[in-house]
DNA sequence: AGACGCTAGTCGATCTGTCAACTAGCGAAG
DNA sequence: CTTCGCTAGTTGACAGATCGACTAGCGTCT
């Protein structure tokens, strides 16, 4: 449902196949969502099978046919539908969490080594973060906005997430 | 699989049946996790199957037998290998991120309407957060410690969401 | 007595996501 | 010329999660 509806998107600024969509989910788009390649063509599949997209083959020079699929009215009213709908509470799913309440079964270390896991992928996310920030233009119109926007919000949480890090480690007996 | 031990680790603090995990996945454990029946009763099923927990009838009084299960030796085991094994970065899923990448499709208003519902959930999420935190003794067990910090995470990660949404509407033109 | 409702547990269908293997065409390296 | 590697797309099997319906016993309300 959801990913359906990000590749309503993403083929509303371009006609993609399902090789483009595969980089954005592996790029622009994954600081909030990623997707196995099957699990795209597939959707792909239903998207057209709903009249949301309708599919032209580009042969390809040196490579193989391209099958590009391009966004219908239906296909856009569906996206802007979803846009409008209520938001939803989705669960809470962070198996880190899940460790920190049950890690009195470590001894000191390993719970240390568990921190300094967590705080290693938290820079490293962070590093990324800002290398795409970085190569971002100043954002000037509005969906330039809220593109940067989504990033901002990773890099915000990163940092809290470091700053806790900081707190549980000094707080521990 | 992290389902599966988050439930040898509750087993651990007490023997449970699946209802009474049912509760735990609704209250203590519901701001990182949490879990259908179904799916409970069932990973209970494969956790028996592996020997990771014995089952004893308790003769219900006034309600339906119910099946206690025991953490076995083997149990409290793998739930140790699994605290002490290698974090994996797990993918980001942000729905709410999803739209906002792709909001420009929205007017302002519905744009508004749309940072003011993920406002209104997070304000109700710091709400629930506060008052389990309130309802909490004062740490002084490590145990207690790493349970506290579980919720202390949730409530920073909401703050600097709610910081989020007053920057996003500040910046938007 | 009959209708509800609660609790504990079970089941089937379905959806989403993941992994790995596979076809097929082209170009370049050896 | 064969092998290798790249790209685009396809498929089967499976794990994890979700929904709704269901059995069954007991208590209470009317």
């Amino acid at each position: 449902m959801i990913l359906s509806r990000i590749i309503l998107g993403l083929l509303d600024l371009t006609p993609m196949t399902g090789a483009d969509l595969k980089r954005h989910f592996d790029t622009t788009v994954n600081h909030f969502w990623s997707a196995d390649k099957a699990q795209i063509y597939r959707t792909l599949g239903t998207i057209v099978d709903d009249g949301h997209a309708t599919v032209t083959v580009v042969p390809g020079t040196n490579t193989p046919d391209r099958l590009e699929h391009h966004l219908t009215p239906a296909g856009r009213e569906a996206l802007h539908d979803w846009l409008r709908s209520d938001l939803d509470r989705q669960p809470e799913r962070e198996a880190f969490l899940a460790r920190v309440f049950l890690a009195d079964a470590l001894d000191d270390d390993e719970l240390s080594a568990l921190i300094e896991q967590r705080r290693a992928l938290a820079l490293a996310r962070q590093g990324e973060f800002e290398a795409i920030r970085d190569a971002m233009p100043e954002p000037a119109t509005r969906a330039e906005h809220l593109r940067f926007a989504t990033l901002d919000h990773g890099l915000r949480h990163v940092q809290v997430e470091l700053d806790w890090l900081d707190a549980l480690e000094e707080q521990l007996p």
